[in-house]
DNA sequence: ACTTTATTTCATTTTTTATTGAAATAGATG
DNA sequence: CATCTATTTCAATAAAAAATGAAATAAAGT
């Protein structure tokens, strides 16, 4: 093979402006609740795009790696941000962008938030019982403020189907 | 000065079960709003503490740097989570935990929350500007898509205050 | 006013997290 | 079923975030 010729491009085709604000508004979205900008970046391509793409076209565009694309796709897969589209002719995988932008933050709240939530009531019934170690005014002192809490987070506990339901219309 | 004697204290005094159960509890619930480990390791304490700390005493016992409890009581004081107590005698400024917990969320959705909303909903505008240079069938299909994320970013953000104000009570 | 003690700031270091890319695996195609 | 091509996995690397600690500043005591 002559060296230098036809190397299979690193070729990262210039991405539009609507491309970019996409990216960008997304990158923020995903980040906050806790996925990386590749993360982002993919869902903001597949967002603007009208049609579907495979792996190596969004590698192109964006310029990242095979690796990242694949576990981010991966993870926008599992949480059902992205869907894999059967492209007749083709031999690759193609994916699109799920409009249920809700699928988000329906899997945030039941992967993260819910969980936690649970976890901490679990936690205070434990440090109520280990607050009984304590003096009679510590003690008292202590239980007011484990009690205030567990008011607080069975609140939001409640709230939680309420906002599920909301978004999802 | 003889070697190794009085050398002022690595002391790190054990902390209590209870301490470790709040404190684990808060750097969960901490690092969801993107707050650092040791934030959540300063409130962690004080909210078990029956009284305030100096901020040598929480270096103490959490053995983190004098510039991590320095800044982390910074942030939490910006955010309402704790204020610098009087204490009678006491040179040094005392912090306890405020136990209106509302003030995280409160915080957390004013400051981080809406002004995102607020940047997408922009975005979406120039979006749809720039879609307007494509073709009619992909333009078509852009801003179905922009629709439907401009409608439930609008959503989201009628529903913000209502959370704001079923949190505080 | 000076000395001591407490607190903040910020450049450096450490730790954590995300990305890369090469090797392994899986899946088509002839 | 042998050979491509596409995809996944994962150890190594790079990038980002957080923690450290020494120097600067501020506040309190004498």
């Amino acid at each position: 093979m002559p060296a230098g010729l036809k190397e299979t491009a690193l070729e990262t085709s210039a991405l539009s402006e609507l491309e970019v604000e996409s990216i960008e508004m997304f990158i923020g979205f995903f980040k906050l609740i806790g996925l990386q900008k590749s993360i982002g970046e993919i869902y903001g391509v597949l967002f603007v795009s009208p049609r579907a793409l495979s792996m190596e076209e969004i590698i192109d565009r964006l310029g990242i790696s095979l690796g990242a694309a694949s576990q981010g796709l991966k993870v926008l897969r599992s949480v059902g941000a992205v869907k894999a589209v059967y492209v007749p002719g083709e031999r690759r995988d193609h994916f699109a962008a799920d409009l249920e932008l809700s699928k988000f933050a329906t899997a945030f709240i039941k992967e993260d938030l819910q969980p936690r939530v649970d976890r901490a009531l679990q936690r205070i019934e434990t440090m109520e019982s280990l607050a009984e170690e304590m003096s009679p005014m510590d003690r008292a002192a202590a239980e007011e403020r484990l009690e205030k809490l567990k008011h607080w987070l069975e609140r939001g506990e409640k709230m939680l189907p309420w906002i599920l339901k909301f978004l999802v219309h």
